[in-house]
DNA sequence: TAGTATATACAACCATTGGTTGTAAAATGT
DNA sequence: ACATTTTACAACCAATGGTTGTATATACTA
C-alpha cells in the first residue's frame, strides 16, 4: 500500500531524529513505544498513523509539516484555489456569471443535466 | 489511544467532505476504500494514517495542513460551502461534479466560453 | 586488546484494528 | 407517496501495529 510514500516519510523522521541527535531508543521511550517499532516507521514497514506522527513531531521538537514536506504533491497545491474550488470549477463560475441571460442559463443547466444522466446511466450499463 | 485526536481530526474531514458536498460513498471511492471504512474515520473508530490522509486531502482538494489544523468545524463548514453561491450556481457545480469525464468537462467550459464570447459582442453592437 | 555499554537490525509472535460485506434506517429527490 | 441516495451499525477476517528476544555493529574506557 504506496510503500514509497511510508518509506520516505520514514527517512524524514530518521533525518530529523538524527538531526537531534537521538537514538531510536530515546524518541521511541518518548512517544511511549518500542525501539523496535520506531524503526519499523523509520523503514516503512508499517503506517505511521497522524497521531503517531504527531507525538513524533512533538518529541522532535519540529512542527509535522516539516516531517510531511515532500509528501504534498505539487499538483493539488497548485489545483486549490480557494474554499475547495478547483481552477477549472472557478473557471466554470466565472462564465457562468458572465452569461446575463436567464433563459440561456436555465438552457445551460438542463444541459448539464442532461449530459450528466446519460452519463450515469452509460455507467451502469 | 487518544480517542479525542482521532475524533477531531474525522469530523474535520467530514467537515470539508460536506463542504465539498460530496457523499460518503463519493469520498470513499476516490480513495479506494468502502465507504463503511470511511464512516468509521469520522467517527474516531479508526486511526488515520498519514497516507490516507494524504488521499484524502486530494480528494477533497485542500492541503494537508487544514486537515490537521484543529480548526473550528461550524466556521469551516459555513465558510466553504456558502462561499456566496446562488443555489443557481450550487446546482451548476453539483452537475458539472458529476461529471467525471475530463474531455467533456474541458468541451463544456469550452462552449460556454464560446456563449460568453457572443453575448458580448452582440451586447456591444 | 579486551570488555562493557550503546545503537541498530531482524525474526517470531500476538492483539488490535484497518478493512470488508450485509442489513437497516434516515434523508432526499421527483 | 415512492424510489434512490446517503448514512449507520454489526459481524467478521486478514493485515499490521506492537511486543519481546536474539544478533550484529559501533563506540567508550581501562
Amino acid at each position: 500500500m504506496a510503500k514509497g510514500f511510508k518509506k520516505n516519510i520514514g527517512e524524514t523522521i530518521k533525518k530529523y531524529r538524527l538531526a537531534t541527535r537521538m537514538s531510536q531508543m530515546a524518541l521511541a521511550e518518548k512517544i511511549g513505544i518500542s525501539y523496535q517499532q520506531l524503526q519499523k516507521y523509520e523503514k516503512g514497514i508499517n503506517n505511521i498513523s497522524v497521531y503517531r506522527l504527531q507525538q513524533i513531531s512533538e518529541a522532535l521538537r519540529i512542527p509535522i509539516s516539516r516531517l510531511l514536506e515532500g509528501q504534498e504533491p505539487e499538483k493539488v497545491a497548485e489545483e486549490i484555489s480557494e474554499y475547495g474550488l478547483s481552477k477549472e470549477e472557478k473557471t466554470l463560475l466565472d462564465l457562468f456569471r458572465k452569461i446575463d441571460n436567464k433563459d440561456i442559463k436555465r438552457g445551460l443547466l438542463l444541459e448539464l443535466k442532461g449530459i450528466a444522466e446519460i452519463l450515469k446511466k452509460r455507467g451502469i450499463d
